[in-house]
DNA sequence: TTGATAATTCAATACACTTGAGTTAATGAT
DNA sequence: ATCATTAACTCAAGTGTATTGAATTATCAA
């Protein structure tokens, strides 16, 4: 028996030096605002030519933005360059048991166009075709270039295939077996990233703030976690990596679920309510001060207690973001109330950063996460495995 | 105030593709024992030639054998290569609070010498002095060339930093604030990798198995957890990943930390024993089949099955290795008795590889563990980032 | 015996990065 | 004001490595 599962790495030749270069220097500029010439060379071991020759090429390609000069004590002032915002747009697709969410950003992450249709029929060529025309819809309304489409990010539930956890009413039906990838690949006729919605909000964080160890807490119906290690998402050996809902904790009541306590349902059995709550009751919920609700929140700033310092003993993470579909005030109330443990790899005399902190909130999170997987690809050298 | 903690991507030339590529090809032939020249540059995506000039230049270097041909149907018998084991060797070093382990393996992971010494003085610089000692003695003694030292892998207990955990005793006084890395490498003149000792039992699986995507629970003093993404080991933000053993569980007594069901020094509580049970001991209960250790073994199992959902639901790898200082009969048993979570992403139909495994045990796990970090990063393409 | 197949090598070519000299435009000292 | 210093940038030549295509060799199968 082949237990030999390691990747196989992918050589390197002049042609994908370049390839990764490209995006090396893209991405120092995106993360820095904007940069020289020289001082992109020297942050990434490369010659001031190379650098040079590169910058030409993108901004031929019409990636990059001259961005006037700026001079730093003597010497000739570097001419500075930025990403061109319309240089490039990335598809976010999240597709819930219920409905198609979809997004149309720019290379800064600027959302131009969302979408929102309610589906029927779970069926991949009907959902395939859907998605085909809010992508098409989008690009019509937005007049953009549909060429400078760079990829799609899709969300779909997980967990991915047949698992223990198959079957408790979050993953979607019949989408388990299929190689959505390949499948979304050849429809579209661009380059997919397939993920579940925690790791993609997680990636939007990384673009935003720059990022590269932390862990994300997804508010969606139940609750996932991403996880972000050296700028790359930890998907585990079969994508399902992060399924912290799952996890038992203690409570008032005895072991249960993490998802019990901590998640949108949760408040849902805390209120005793017949169908689950959107944002915007939550929301109300908390300016109300609804006192069930706060049972809820004293539940939940004990679980959210308790899953900290699992993640922070286990990851290590430069810090904790919650976000997802929960209102960003009951976040934030929820993080004040929540006792940070002590016992912990995380309770440093010198970390500059908040362990807990408020990352982006609303119904559209995942969807501009699923782009912003797209967006990571075009900043990022690909790691050179299979 | 900078908040990029982005990773500074290096860029990529002609001399940085040569030397990925050799660690490539060399990595492909580890792993599979001995391969031809096609073989390979079709798993990496090079041409022939490119690979031949690499071979020949490995050859040359003396870090591959030719190993007769093989005619696979028609056509020219491919002629095989394999590492030569004798081609570069590792030292691994492991400071104990007490003592220090060091060995020395050779290409193909075989131990060619070891050593041990106990140390009253916990100074870097005894410290540093001891470690060339005993890299000179082994030096000697195996008569191999020192040039062939492709580097030291040095496992030092963690915590690192200023954490929560700190103080507990389990990690090295004096050493959180020092830049122990380049203090090594400055007194070895080789190259140093540092980590803990879960990670490198872990990597050392990795070159054994040829796994990629994998958690490792390490008995120890306490008990650590070493994670595997991707082939790469996940260290989290500050290097200290993996302490596992702080994170609550339910007992019977209530809520505690997993070490204190789960660990050797665990034993020795059950046990009430006045000194801390070393291997030959365990085994010794074992095989006697000593009450209270029987006690400890179905204490153990509880835990070991938490953990376990824990680790498969946050990380979702292909299996979680058990290994480190403890008899192998032990873990097996102890792997036996314990129940699989249902609730668990690893809880799958189609999974080919058993969930708990028992991996390399013994004194020297963790030793031999810090060398294969050394071996490791011959075998793999260095991630271009900074 | 002969044709098909596949590994390997040789020589020429292509690609991308580096190097070193030269240009330009700031700053700061005289 | 003038001039030396500094640093970014460009140009042109040079270097390293991979690719390409033709030729060679050895095995299998008809």
């Amino acid at each position: 028996m082949d237990m030999n599962i390691l990747p196989s790495h992918s050589g390197s030749n002049a042609v994908r030096s370049r390839s990764s270069n490209r995006q090396a220097v893209l991405g120092r500029i995106q993360s820095a605002g904007q940069m020289g010439r020289a001082e992109i060379a020297r942050s990434l071991g490369l010659s001031t030519q190379a650098v040079s020759n590169i910058i030409a090429e993108l901004e031929e390609d019409g990636l990059l933005l001259e961005a006037g000069t700026r001079s730093g004590g003597r010497g000739l002032p570097a001419v500075q360059y930025s990403v061109n915002a319309e240089g490039g747009y990335a598809l976010g697709v999240e597709i819930r048991p219920d409905a198609i969410f979809a997004a149309l950003v720019d290379l800064h992450g600027n959302t131009i166009a969302t979408r929102r249709r309610a589906i029927k029929n779970n069926k991949p060529d009907k959902l395939v075709a859907k998605v085909i025309k809010l992508r098409d819809e989008m690009v019509q309304k937005t007049g953009i270039n549909a060429e400078r489409l760079m990829g799609a990010g899709i969300v779909i539930p997980g967990p991915f295939g047949q698992t223990g956890l198959s079957g408790l009413g979050s993953d979607l039906a019949g989408w388990q077996s299929i190689d959505a990838r390949t499948l979304f690949e050849d429809a579209l006729g661009l380059p997919v990233e397939l993920s579940n919605d925690a790791n993609a909000a997680a990636m939007s964080e990384r673009i935003a703030h720059g990022l590269s160890n932390f862990a994300y807490l997804y508010f969606g119906a139940g609750l996932g976690l991403g996880l972000v290690n050296q700028g790359q998402l930890v998907a585990g050996a079969f994508g399902n990596a992060g399924e912290i809902g799952h996890v038992q904790i203690m409570t008032a009541g005895g072991p249960a679920p993490l998802e019990q306590q901590l998640s949108r349902v949760s408040i849902q059995t805390f209120m005793r309510a017949q169908q689950p709550l959107d944002i915007d009751a939550i929301s109300a919920l908390f300016t109300q001060k609804d006192p069930r609700f706060w049972n809820w929140l004293e539940a939940a700033a004990s679980a959210l207690s308790q899953a900290t310092g699992l993640i922070e003993n286990l990851f290590d993470p430069q810090t904790i973001i919650l976000g997802g579909a929960m209102p960003d005030a009951v976040l934030s109330h929820l993080i004040a109330q929540t006792h940070l443990p002590d016992l912990s790899v995380s309770n440093r005399t010198d970390n500059p950063i908040a362990r807990l902190q408020c990352g982006t909130c609303g119904r559209m999170t995942a969807t501009l996460g699923a782009a912003s997987l797209i967006l990571n690809r075009a900043f990022t050298p690909q790691a050179a495995s299979l």
